[in-house]
DNA sequence: CCGGTTTTCGCCTTTCGGTCGAAAACGTGG
DNA sequence: CCACGTTTTCGACCGAAAGGCGAAAACCGG
């Protein structure tokens, strides 16, 4: 009474081939043979959740490529697991730069959000919590910079918007509303234009003091400006 | 290895003579006897946490004043708690309209936010996260209903708002505002004048449609409207 | 009936986001 | 080397949203 296992899991999201994906493992032994899960582990005793997913994700690939971690939510219907002892589990959202491509186990791959193959447990509702965070936080946050390269065009950009929001987003308007932030730079540098012509594309950045997540914007403001006090 | 116990605690806020206060407890035994820390306890064998903090909370209100209920975080630093097995907690944000006044149990006392007593544990920091998320939610989404009573007139609401955010806000952008998003309803009641005169204000609800959380207002819109696939 | 008080409402200005189209800067093919 | 297609960039316009102000409305007490 009291006392149940607690595991930490993760959907680790990142934009590839155009489309927003989740890294997915397959379950060798029962319960749930075959079937997909993410990928995370037991609570270790001495580590708090942040640290042991941070852990758990490095049997699956390089922590250092993982460019945001963040909590998500408890998951915790009695019956989520099967089994003896009752499972507790503490999602998080992690997120890769599209510029990157892990290598992963052989037991390990991606799978476009939209087109999940048969998951395990609940972890399809957990991807779904993800995807939601992940779309809403990208509309107020700077959380951007965690899915681009280092430096990337104004039409790449758009268009990890638009895979990770779902719908289409405008190049113009993406550029002026990241730009009034503050949160973009260009670098100076033009990318080469595509086999086909046009005009080179400008480099941009996101400025580095911003590679974390900042305040949401407030829609109700301060009179001049002004902070939650201490 | 792998067991732990796991507790539930909630941060239950509410504007209360003018400031965002919390509700604590003084706690009679070791460890930390003498300070004060969030209601909540242990997470059952046969309960989910949200069910679980529902009813620890029983205990200490009575749970239908509650407006609103939402996971915060959780808090799992190894040492959190000392004792013989680790604890984790579930952190829960709740909210109770300034129109009530909870009967509570005599150990039971609200503080508010900005001078908090000696606290017990890490629940300074849940506090705070309490107030951080309330802070924002309040601004892009309809969290308000949740502090505010039935009926209002604007100048309370602007007074629950200010208490909330900690900062002044306009009474008459705080009505356009929320009037524009739909939320607002006015009751065609009028408030009497206080003891100094002035105009009689009138009474506004928040459109029974909306007694629940809706998404937040996206920045980033798509072209026309369209929501996130299934 | 008059001054004090509080609310309400209209108006103005600024900012923000959405959209469009022209201009710029490339490659290609004649 | 020039016309053309292609892609990016940028300025311009517009409506919506938000902040601010002050006059008018509606009450009180004397």
């Amino acid at each position: 009474m009291g006392l149940a296992g607690h595991e930490v899991l993760a959907a680790v999201l990142q934009v590839r081939a155009g489309s927003l994906q989740v890294m997915l493992w397959e379950r060798a032994k029962e319960p749930h043979a075959h079937r997909w899960s993410l990928p995370g582990g037991t609570l270790g005793d001495h580590e708090d959740v942040e640290a042991s997913i941070r852990r758990q994700l490095a049997e699956k690939v390089d922590v250092r490529q993982l460019s945001h971690v963040e909590q998500l939510a408890v998951f915790s219907a009695p019956s989520r697991v099967p089994g003896l002892t009752r499972v507790v589990a503490t999602a998080f959202l992690g997120l890769v730069p599209s510029s990157l491509d892990p290598v992963v186990p052989s037991d390990t791959a991606w799978y476009p959000v939209s087109a999940l193959p048969p998951t395990a447990f609940d972890h399809e509702a957990i991807v779904l919590r993800a995807r939601q965070r992940l779309a809403s936080k990208l509309s107020y946050t700077n959380l951007g910079f965690a899915l681009a390269p280092p430096a990337f065009t104004i039409s790449a950009l758009r268009s990890l918007y638009s895979a990770a929001l779902g719908y289409k987003v405008s190049a113009t308007n993406l550029q002026r509303v990241l730009s009034r932030r503050g949160l973009l730079e260009p670098t100076g540098a033009t990318a080469p234009p595509g086999p086909s012509g046009g005009r080179p594309a400008a480099l941009f950045r996101f400025v580095s003091r911003e590679m974390r997540v900042t305040d949401p914007f407030a829609v109700l403001r301060p009179p001049s400006s002004r902070s939650l006090g201490p």
